[in-house]
Order: C-alpha cells, then sequence, then structure tokens
DNA sequence: GATGAATGAGGGTTCATTCAT
DNA sequence: TATGAATGAACCCTCATTCAT
C-alpha cells in the first residue's frame, strides 16, 4: 500500500532516540486521557512508529507507565531532596524554596498530570499505584516530615503533629496541580499559579510560624 | 426472596424504588472503578434488575452518572448554604462548622468517592465534567468565598484574596476525600480524620485570623 | 453493511439452541485446525452469531474447548463402560464389541479428531491436556485394563502385563482415528476402516488368547 | 565465550556450523512447542544468533522445519531400509532387531516428537505434511510391509493382510513416541518404554507367528 | 414495564518477516 | 555474512447499546 519514495524512512533505525519519544508520547497521552483510556496504538502514532515497536522497549503498558514515572519524576525528587539535605538559612525560606521549585520542575510541566492520573486510577491498578506510593509519594512525605520537624525543632515553626501538617500543607499544591489538569484543561476556571502560590504561602505559613509578624504582609 | 402475602404491594412500591436503587448501585460502583471502569451490567445487577431495565431510566451512562450526582450532592450543598446564610457567630466557628459538617455528610459516605471520579475522567468526558462543575464545584466555591468575605468585613480574618484563599482552604478537604478513596483504598498509609482535621482547622485558622491567639491551643 | 430486510433476523432469540450450534462448529474447527489455530471469530461465524454471542455461553476459549469434550466424548464413554460392566459371555467377544463400537460412536464421527488434537496441542495447553486426561483417558483406560484382567482371571487371554497390553492394544485404534483426522483428510493414503479392524481384531486377539485357533481364520 | 587464540580458525569452522546449530535449536523447540508455537526469535536464540541470520540459512519457517526432518529423520531410515535389505535370519529376529532399533535411534532422542508434531500439525500445514509423507511415512511403512511379506512367503508369519497388519503393527511404535511427547511429558502416567516393547513385541509376535510357541515366554 | 440475547467495534499483545546498516 | 529495529496483521476478550419478546 502507498508505495512512496520516502518509505525508506520505515526502517530507519534510532535505537537510541526511541525510548525518549516513545516515554514523551506516553507521558503526553496518559496525563491527557488516563491509564486506561491511553491506547498504545496512539501512543506508537504519535511517536511515529508502528505499535509493534513499543512492545521492543517496554513490556507491556504498565511498564510503560512505570517507566514514564521514573523517567520524569525522580529526577527532581532528587534534587529536592538534595535541596533540604543542605539547606542552611531559615525553615520559612526553604519552605518556600521547595513549593515554588516543585512548580517550576512538575508542576509547570505536563508532569503534573502524572497525580491526577495516579489517584483516579489506583482503584483499577493497585500494583501501578503502589508502585507510584513507593517511589514517589512516600518521599515526598517524608521529605516535607523532615522539612517541618526541622523547623519545630528550630522554634521557627510552633509545635504541631507534623505527619498531619505534613498532609494539610502538601494538599493545595497537590490540588493545584491536579485542578489545572482537570477542570483547567477544560477551561473551566483554571487557577493562576502566581497568585494562588503566593495565597498559599501566605496561609501556610502564617498557619506555621510561631511568629506570624514575619509574613503577615505577603512577599514579592 | 422474602415471600410475603404483600406480593402486589411490594410490586407497586418497587417500581418507584427501582431508579433509587440502580442509583444507589451505580453511586457504590461508579466510586469504587471510576466512570469508564464501570460496566453497567454490573450496576444493573447489584439493583437487581436487567441491564435493559437501566435504560428504562436513565438514556445512557452519562446521564445515569449525572443523576447520581445531583441525587447524592445537591441536598447536601442546599443545606450547607441554608447554614452559612443563617450563621450569627463568629467566623471561625462557622468555618469549622461548615467543614466538620461537610465530613459527616459527604466525607464519611461514599459521596466522597465522586471527587476524585469527577476529577480522574474530566478530561475523558468532558460533558460530565462541566456539568459537575456547574452544579457542585461553583456552588462550593461561592459559598467558601463568601464564608471568607464575612470574616474578612468583619475583621476577623486577615485580608487576603479571597478567590485563592478558598481555593488553599478546600485543597486540604478536597484531599482528605479523595486519598482516602485512592490510596488509602489500597490500605497505603490511610489518613485518620479525626486528627487530620484537627491540625488542617488549627493550620488553616491560625493562617487566616488576624488574632491567632484564638486559636493556639489545639481543640480537644 | 449489507442493508436487507432481513436484518430483523439478527435479534432473532435461540438461547435453547445456541450453545448446541456453538459446540457442533467448535468441535468441527477444533478437530480441523486445532486448539490454538482455531479463531472464535470462526466459531462464532459458523454458528452464524457474532463473536461476542460465544461469551455468553463460554467464559473462553479453555472452556469452550472442555465444553465439546463432555458434550461429545462423555456420553459414548459412560456406554461404553456399561457394556463391559454387564457383559456375560467370553472376552474375545466383548474385546470386539467395544472396539467396534468405539469406531462406530467415535471414530467414524468428527469426535475422532479429538484426540489427535489433545495430544498435539498438550504441550502448550497443559491444563486442557489434564482435563481431558481426568475425564478421559484414564477412564478408557481403566475400562480396557479391566476387560484384560477378566479375560485373564477366566483363562481365556494368557497372562500377560495387563498396564502394558492395554496401552500396546488401544495404540492402534487411537492411531486408526489420528491417521484419518491428519494425513488421511490430506488424502493421503487414508485408512479403510473396515479391513483395518478386521486385520486389527486378528492380530491381536491372535495375540492375546490362550488358544489362538478360535480366531485363526479371520471373519467376514 | 570461550576466546582463544584461533579465533580464525574458529569463525570458519562456526559458518559452516551454523546452520547444524539452527537445525538442533529448531528441533528441540519444536518437538516441545509444536510448529505453530515455536517462534523464531527463540530458536535464533538457542542457536546463538539473530532472527535474521536464521533467514540467511532458511527461506522461512516451513523450510525450517524441512530440513529439520531431513536432518534428523533420514540417516535413521537409510540404516533401518540397510538392515532389512542385508537381513538372512528369520522374521521374528528381525522384526525385533528394527522396532528395537527404532527405539534406540528415534524414540530415545528428540526426534521422537516430530511424529506427534507433523501429526498434529498437518490440517494447518499440509504441505509439511505431505513432505514428511512423502520422505519418511511412505518409505517406513514400504519397508515394514516388506518385512511382512518376506515372513510370510517364508511360511513364518501367517498370512494377512500386509498393508492393514503394517499399520496395525507401526501403530503401538507411534504411539510410545507420542505418549511420551504428550501426556507423558506432562507427568501423565509415562509409559516406561522396556516393558512396553516387551510386552508389545510379544504380543504382536504372538498374533503374527504361524507357531507362537515361539515367543510364548516374553524375552529378557 | 421488563427482559436478556445479540451485536461489533476496539484494545492489548504476539510474532513471522523485512531490510537498512 | 550478520544484525536487530521495525512492521502490521491477527487473535482473544470486553462492554455499551439495541430491540424482539
Amino acid at each position: 500500500m502507498m508505495q512512496c519514495p520516502l518509505k525508506s524512512k520505515r526502517w530507519e533505525r534510532r535505537k537510541e532516540a526511541r525510548p525518549q519519544e516513545l516515554l514523551a508520547a506516553a507521558l503526553d497521552l496518559f496525563v491527557e486521557r488516563g491509564f486506561a483510556a491511553t491506547r498504545l496504538d496512539d501512543v506508537a502514532a504519535r511517536a511515529g512508529v508502528s505499535k509493534g515497536t513499543l512492545y521492543l522497549y517496554f513490556a507491556n503498558k504498565e511498564e510503560l507507565f512505570k517507566a514514564v514515572i521514573r523517567e520524569n519524576m525522580l529526577p527532581a525528587l532528587d534534587e529536592a531532596e538534595d535541596i533540604v539535605k543542605q539547606h542552611k538559612g531559615d525553615s520559612a525560606s526553604l519552605f518556600e524554596e521547595i513549593m515554588l521549585g516543585w512548580w517550576e520542575r512538575i508542576g509547570l510541566t505536563k508532569v503534573s498530570g502524572i497525580s491526577k492520573l495516579i489517584m483516579a486510577e489506583s482503584g483499577n491498578f493497585p500494583e501501578v499505584a503502589r508502585f507510584y506510593y513507593e517511589e514517589v509519594t512516600s518521599r515526598v512525605h517524608g521529605m516535607i516530615v523532615s522539612m517541618l520537624e526541622h523547623g519545630i525543632a528550630r522554634g521557627e515553626f510552633r509545635p504541631i503533629d507534623t505527619k498531619e501538617a505534613m498532609r494539610v500543607v502538601v494538599a493545595p499544591m497537590v490540588m493545584l496541580m491536579m485542578w489545572n489538569q482537570s477542570f483547567g484543561a477544560c477551561s473551566m476556571e483554571p487557577i493562576s499559579p502566581q497568585s494562588y502560590l503566593r495565597t498559599y504561602l501566605d496561609i501556610v505559613l502564617h498557619g506555621l510560624l510561631r511568629e506570624p509578624a514575619v509574613s503577615s504582609s505577603p512577599r514579592k
């Protein structure tokens, strides 16, 4: 079918680049449509290869998905953990740096869609959920808990239940990402990150700090 | 089952009860598996009718889903709006009453699963998302914005961007519901609502109030 | 496609007859092509239904196959076992009756193809093989061993290892069925059952009997 | 593997050895899984070459299969025919020698799996079946018929229909090979060749010989 | 009103074969 | 000669929807 001189393209070997192209296409579609609703046909097509090719690089849909997460989430997470470990200054600044960095590195990119996706499909694909929880969620949680504990230990934050507080302060960040991937994507009142983040830091730091005067006037 | 002499009576009641039974079954399954992954076969089976019967009451899967939302979300929302309108006391108490009431009325029930569900499937079923946004989300948002504005007007809350603050303070409530519907349901670190809600109110009210002294010591 | 007034046929309900029609179609195709190579599409088409319909009656390919065996093999086996149990006369006659009856009931029909099929695919579908072995093979073996033991006990057959002898005497019957299903079906020297069976009984009974004079001249 | 200084020599030998290695791998896998279920990927992998290389030596799967048969079946067949032609002694001894030799040369090796395989897949690959029939089966049949005719001519065997008798006496040998390749391989009542062959020769020779006294007591 | 048999398009996955390198 | 990336047709199975009864 379709005998054309460009057919030779078909045999172009791109072993090096293929996995990256497939992962990029998969990220796009998983985030757009969810895990179950993404057809591997479409992933392959978007990467410009046939469906069979996909199976040369990934054993199945789940492995492809795990690879997407590994590729996109883990580097940013490594960085964030480094920042926390090496931080010297006050806790409020660290908190701000981490949250704003998160937004830069994850929130602004398609990767932010993964949170929604995981939450959405965890019921039907428990193995995927477990993988994400172990590789990503638990590390994020640990990192934030340690920030809060550090702040309390230094007398900067009020003494609170750090485990619960971690969940409370994480929630608005996750929701920001999820909202813009769901309703926002359908152009229903998308959140403007700038003022949202400012207000978030204002309220949360005001809520955490022992001396709220510090952040009583929004920064920037 | 349950052979009784009043069989005719029972059948009459049944005829009217059908949609309710279907809606209950649909809520269960939609929340458990998501919109796309729920099979109408199973909904019908759980309601004790045949698959065809389902189509007598609902034109298709989407209409069934909308009916589930109408049935389960709107009454609680009506009540909450009433409470806000009729409230006389201080803003922090109202805030607490609304949030704890939300948890009682929605969070503790299966209905809480709908948030996750909507967010999850909004990409693939935009009409469903739009319906939910218009019928539910926008009303919830309006209600909370008005609570915050009222508190600021009364000089109880610090002056802040109420639209953004609304999103920030809603996020932990929504996340609580979603978490326990996704990871929590897979027994991965489920959140215990009691202490979570206490910490949430502590941090958020501390962050909102002009005189944080009021809630500096956690209640209860 | 094919808009015709007979389309209403599509909705003809045949719940009673369907399974039989599907089993008949499945027997044909399994025997013709083997288990793995039989497409359920084709089974459905031959039964005059769509692919989906097949799944209303059989959970999957393996279950369909098991049903084919149950439907076609077990009744004949029940009968044969009855004949053996109730037999009164001499052992050679019983042996002849069973073997010729086997040929009538199984060998002449498509069912005879199942032996080949099972042997062929046992490696790739062990569960199927096990099912067949337990439901069919072991019963056939038991029946023939008991015939041989009976003959020896009555002093008609020479004393031999009945387990091994059973296998030896069964082999030509199974091969007759298998040959005509494989090479014979490709019109390569098909076996003519009549003279084959006569020669088989001649040689085997001659080999088994204590007084070979009895069957020294071929019958018929 | 095996780094040795004579690398060039090794490569030359290797080049010639390739088809042999491929044929050995193919025999293993065809016998284990059947024709259709054997993946050329696996054949190549087991031979330690790439899939593409396979196509340098064999035009396609069928040709590979034919080559496997030629390589493995024909030499043993040549030998057997020689033995028959040169035999001088009595027919029963020749019969025994041929059958036990068959078992040594074919039955004990993987080659025995080919019978099952051919019978199994003849329906779907008629050309393969025809090839096997012409190259192997018809020659085996001719050889055995001539043995029987010789025995009858010498007055050792009873006069019988040699064509049918040939099939009858071949059947238990073929079944022995097939059984241990199918059910036996799944550890369902595998046949012990020793006593099986003894009983086989006992019954069949008893059935064929004019003076059954000769073999009335099992040998060995 | 109620049923449930029937449909058929569609998705994940496999594998013989091709051919640029 | 040897490679192995790429293809694409096929197959099993699912499920929303239809409609004769």
